[in-house]
RNA sequence: GGAGGUGUGGCCGAGUGGACAAUGGCAGCAGACUGUAAAUCUGCCGGGCAACGCCCUACGGAGGUUCGAAUCCUCCCGCCUCCA
């Protein structure tokens, strides 16, 4: 992103560093522009929130997770019903997640092998197998529009040998997952890059599974406590190294000002738990930096959390309101405090995208950073290793203008095919 | 009028001779949260200070016993229950 700046060679696919760009990921339930974000609904819903109110927001696809739906309640009881988009009510894209990151989260409760996870349920105690083959199979029972292939989120930190030879295993069940996948409900697979923060593992890892040609790619093992700038720099050059014609999708991502540097690189798609948990707890995204809704100095408040904000608590109802609901331990609060997040979120990509049409996205980096520090807005997306605001917005948008088109994302042999996720550009 | 019970930090509520400035919970004041085991978790929560320790004030009030009392005794005050 930033010219000056050193970077790696790029990858055998990658003609060089990639850059912010827009597109179409098509699916059998909708096309998502991109760059996108996705809401999750771990359980099949965003918790507190309907299909109607989500599809309201703005939401272009929703995110599932495999583990928990298997375990409760059931991959056969979803199948009989007719599928995740009939049982959850959702009738736009879905893609879920494989349980690959609850090896990470539920890391006292999973062995790893080989030949795939072993789970102990955190709901009764139960044992669960999760092969790669299996994983595919289950999601394609479920008719989701993309499925995740199993891989091993690792913690951190891990030394490099851990890294090294946790790959090797995830890379084997991608080819598993790849060779197990059927795809005929029009849906696509995704391949899952690990590695830890060890930069030639994750290009090595990108190319390998570049090899095996998915649909789409991801990068995982992010956000696990690593620092911001290691992540941003694994992000960087991750990226660099994945097939530029597909779409890349980075997993668990995250603050707007990272979402920012990630598009900034060529990132097309997010998922986060962040604007829904945080909401929960009482945090509000505003176009002002970070509310905590909770706060004493709020009690009093008449204005809207954010006065350009057009979700139904925005439009009508005070920040004193909402203080007095999420103190009140009213559901409503919590409800409410959600769409604001999401829309916060959702209409944040919308301004990416254009950004990105525009050649202005230094504009929106420069209003990110512009809030207070310590406001959970993330770092600057400007300059990894400044946690100052003033960089980012002297720079210029790093080759995301009309000027800077990306000759990569062009004309790829699956872009106008709908059987399949395809990631493209505009015009 | 008689008998029994009870009174603890903003609220509820443990503690019944030293380890008690006093367990918990709530409320309050902050912090955290990144492919969701999370409407969760963590810290602070009588006052003061030259503050990993010390001092002051505190378990209804006043006295007393004791080396030592929220805890035992006496009286007073309030509240509750039962009997007249």
């Amino acid at each position: 992103m930033e010219p000056r700046a050193p970077r790696l060679p790029a990858g055998a696919l990658g003609a060089g560093a990639p850059v912010a760009r827009r597109g179409r990921l098509i699916t059998p339930h909708g096309v998502v522009e991109t760059p996108a974000f996705m809401p999750v609904g771990t359980l099949g819903a965003v918790k507190g929130v309907t299909p109607q109110e989500l599809a309201a927001a703005g939401a272009p696809i929703l995110l599932a997770n495999l583990y928990h739906l298997a375990l409760r309640p059931g991959i056969d009881v979803i199948e009989r019903l007719g599928g995740l988009h009939r049982f959850t009510g959702w009738s736009g894209p879905l893609l879920t997640d494989s349980g690959g990151f609850q090896v990470w989260s539920l890391g006292h409760l999973r062995t790893v092998d080989d030949g795939g996870v072993t789970f102990r349920s955190h709901l009764d105690g139960s044992t669960w197998r999760f092969t790669p083959a299996a994983v595919v199979d289950w999601q394609e029972r479920l008719g989701v529009d993309v499925a995740m292939t199993l891989d091993e989120c690792l913690p951190w930190p891990v030394s490099r040998e851990q890294a090294a030879a946790s790959w090797e295993r995830t890379l084997d069940w991608a080819r598993q997952a790849r060779a197990a996948w059927r795809g005929d409900a029009g849906g696509g697979l995704f391949g899952i890059v690990q590695g830890s923060v060890f930069h030639d593992l994750r290009q090595r890892a990108a190319g390998e599974l570049a090899a095996l040609d998915f649909d789409g790619y991801a990068i995982g093992g992010v956000s696990v406590g690593e620092p911001a700038a290691e992540r941003r720099a694994v992000v960087e050059q991750t990226a660099a190294a994945l097939p530029p014609e597909r779409p890349r999708y980075l997993m668990g991502v995250g603050y707007p000002a990272d979402m920012l540097h990630a598009a900034m690189h060529g990132i097309d798609l997010f998922d986060c738990v962040l604007p829904a948990r945080n909401a929960r707890h009482g945090v509000l995204f505003t176009r002002e930096g970070v509310l905590k809704i909770r706060h004493a100095r709020f009690r009093d408040d008449p204005r809207p959390l954010d006065p350009e904000c057009g979700c139904p608590c925005c439009t009508r109802l005070s920040r004193a309101f909402l203080h007095h609901l999420m103190r009140a331990g009213e559901l409503t609060g919590p409800v409410l405090a959600t769409l604001h997040n999401l829309r916060y979120y959702l209409d944040f990509m919308a301004e990416l995208r254009q950004a990105i049409a525009l050649g202005a996205l230094a504009d929106l980096a420069a209003r990110l950073a512009s809030f207070p520090a310590g406001h959970g807005a993330g770092d600057p997306a400007g300059d990894p290793r400044s946690p100052r605001t003033s960089r980012a917005s002297r720079e210029d948008p790093p080759g995301a203008g009309p000027h800077h088109p990306d000759p990569q994302e062009q004309r790829s042999p699956d872009a106008g095919r709908q059987a399949r996720p395809a990631c493209r550009d505009h015009d």
